[in-house]
DNA sequence: ACACTCGATGTTTGCGCAAACATCACGTAC
DNA sequence: GTACGTGATGTTTGCGCAAACATCGAGTGT
């Protein structure tokens, strides 16, 4: 240690947890319409039509409406509006994890698109059956207080997580693979691997190995289908798949087996994450990238064009998708249409520094 | 380009486009308690009983009620029980983006916290004012079907955003400093800033330079003090700080600037991310890390582990944030009370292989 | 000057639910 | 046998809002 004390005091803004209590300002009843319709001279009905901008207002009635509701602090209760109405204006969104960069973004850009349409998003995060028998709070979706639902997960994890959707609800799937019973957004994945395995192979490479994600999961599946695929439409070896997690750790790991392979001069990685660790591995293992061992990730992060060397790899539109979702979803809601079928979004590939012709060529 | 065609052929179920409508099923009233009494042959109020548990109903009545909630597809209107309730059983978390690793875990661990407390989340992402006049839907956002909010973003920026609270809604704010007019729960970003650079002090660095994130961040500003303090508390001298925006492309330019100086042998970062490339900058420059440069960052992302060299970093801890904040602001919202006072969570350094004793020593 | 139109505003009603209160059928005490 | 308690179930009511309908007054055409 060195000379410096805890630096608390000097800054007590942060650090002094003291509470201070006001006491509870008792049951406020919240303001209604009747409040702001006594206090301005009007009729309740009045008041909600100002509240909902319908014309037919006069402009003196409707300024002495908006003031009496300024004065008032009023806000319409939105409980009451959905029970008019029918409608929550909000959207639901299940996922399984915020762990993964793809569903992360998707749901910043579902949240976005919502907003931008005036909905609001609610998260209903599943809990995996792994936890011993106590379920979410959530098995009972139906009681959700949403119109529609978006399906941010493979929907054979619904049933392993003991939820079923509500009936009646409109549900949009991102992810997964469900297109005869839902509408269905996804990334084409299997484009996206055919453009990694084919850019590695007109690198020159006699071969591509496959890091794969975990086995279970459909987006997993589609990329190594694709790339076996494509192997084998360009006549070429297929050789043994490599699974990881998803994780950078396991990324490293998979990344010890393959370095010791000595044919092993391209990898494609089924995300950017391993294949960061996958990096490190064949670093660590005195194989160079991309002199001795070409490297293709998925996903395009942020930080990949920052990775060592930066990372080739296949550009994934997260915002896209997003976007695409929160319109189908609308759309189902609105006409009253249940739609199914998939709709792809193009995916593409972006060159960096860690592919390079194939050692000696061939 | 090889041999391949597009796959797509092979693999229908995803990539066509086809769209089936089942007609719109007209108006479907949904079932309502009246529907389920009428089929059991109760009273709409023993339906209200079986559906929230309440004791006194017969269990020959109860399962008859419940076999016709079953036939009926009957699920509970959650606008209608919120009106009786005045309870949404929602909590609102605000926020500016999902782009730093630190929101969205931090909302993770949120969305967890609540579920199991039988609160959904929902999520609203507020704009930056720097889009051209329109803003964002939630302008108004005292319209929210929320009990409370959670705001995990600096409280000074609803201004910027031209949002307000909605009054009489309980609040709780992460990320932020206003102690004084909210409960505040945040990382103790200042002890973690003090370890990191004491870490490098105590390794024979005669001093630690900065890369610091934006100029307007609270989180960022608090590092950068708190790194000063603890230089000016040893008696070191305190290098220029570098800005960064948090972004790894921002790290990577800092870092070129910094790998220029040739007294700079120790770098505390103010994030991973920017971590990863001050790392590559430092690596085109020819210097090594940890042998010349040394670095410490600040968030321990999943992927620190697998950076080249793995990262030193300080770990904060996220889902602790977020299981504070739901736990504090549902105390508030159950026992009406409005608190304030700051709440810190300890952070903690992970040394890993980015530092190294000083070259040369001293 | 009269009937009539049309715009502005008020009144009634019911969305689905669950407290509060009412009723009803038993059984028990004396 | 009468009175009364007890537990199960039914009836009434109103939460806040906004359609649908009602009313009212001022203008318009002839």
């Amino acid at each position: 240690m060195t000379t410096t004390d805890r630096l608390d005091e000097d800054v007590p803004a942060t650090t002094a947890p003291v509470v201070t209590r006001t006491p509870p300002v008792l049951p406020v009843r919240r303001v209604s319409m009747a409040d702001v319709a006594r206090r301005a001279g009007v009729s309740a009905q009045t008041v909600s039509r100002v509240s909902n901008g319908h014309p037919g207002v006069v402009a003196a009635t409707r300024s002495r409406v908006l003031d009496a509701m300024a004065e008032l602090g009023y806000r319409p209760n939105s409980a009451a509006r959905a029970l008019k109405s029918g409608s929550f204006r909000t959207i639901g969104v299940i996922l399984f994890s915020l762990g993964t960069t793809g569903n992360v973004r998707t749901l910043e850009a579902i949240a976005a698109s919502a907003a931008a349409e005036g909905y609001a998003i609610t998260v209903i995060p599943v809990e995996a059956p792994t936890q011993d028998g106590v379920h979410g709070a959530f098995t009972r979706l139906g009681e959700l207080a949403v119109d529609a639902i978006i399906l941010l997960m493979e929907v054979h994890l619904l049933d392993v997580a003991q939820v079923s959707l509500p009936p009646g609800v409109e549900v949009v799937v991102a992810d997964s693979d469900a297109g005869d019973r839902y509408a269905v957004v996804d990334t084409d994945q299997a484009d996206g691997s055919r453009q990694a395995v084919e850019h590695l192979l007109d690198l020159g490479h006699a071969t591509v190995h496959h890091l794969a994600g975990p086995a279970h999961s459909f987006a997993a599946e589609r990329r190594a289908d694709a790339w076996r695929r494509t192997l084998e439409a360009a006549g070429r070896a297929v050789p043994p798949v490599e699974h990881g997690d998803w994780s950078a750790a396991s990324g490293y790991e998979a990344g010890r087996r393959l370095a010791g392979r000595a044919d092993c001069t391209a990898v494609f990685v089924a995300n950017d994450q391993m294949a960061l660790g996958l990096l490190r591995a064949l670093h660590d293992a005195g194989r160079r990238v991309p002199e001795d061992v070409s490297v293709v990730g998925f996903d395009d992060l942020p930080e990949s064009g920052e990775f060592l060397p930066p990372l080739t790899t296949v550009h994934q539109d997260f915002a896209e998708v997003g976007r695409r979702c929160v319109a189908q979803v609308l759309r189902q809601v609105r006409e009253g249409v249940h739609e199914t079928g998939t709709r792809l979004v193009p995916t593409r590939l972006v060159r960096r520094a860690s592919t390079a012709p194939a050692p000696g060529g061939r």
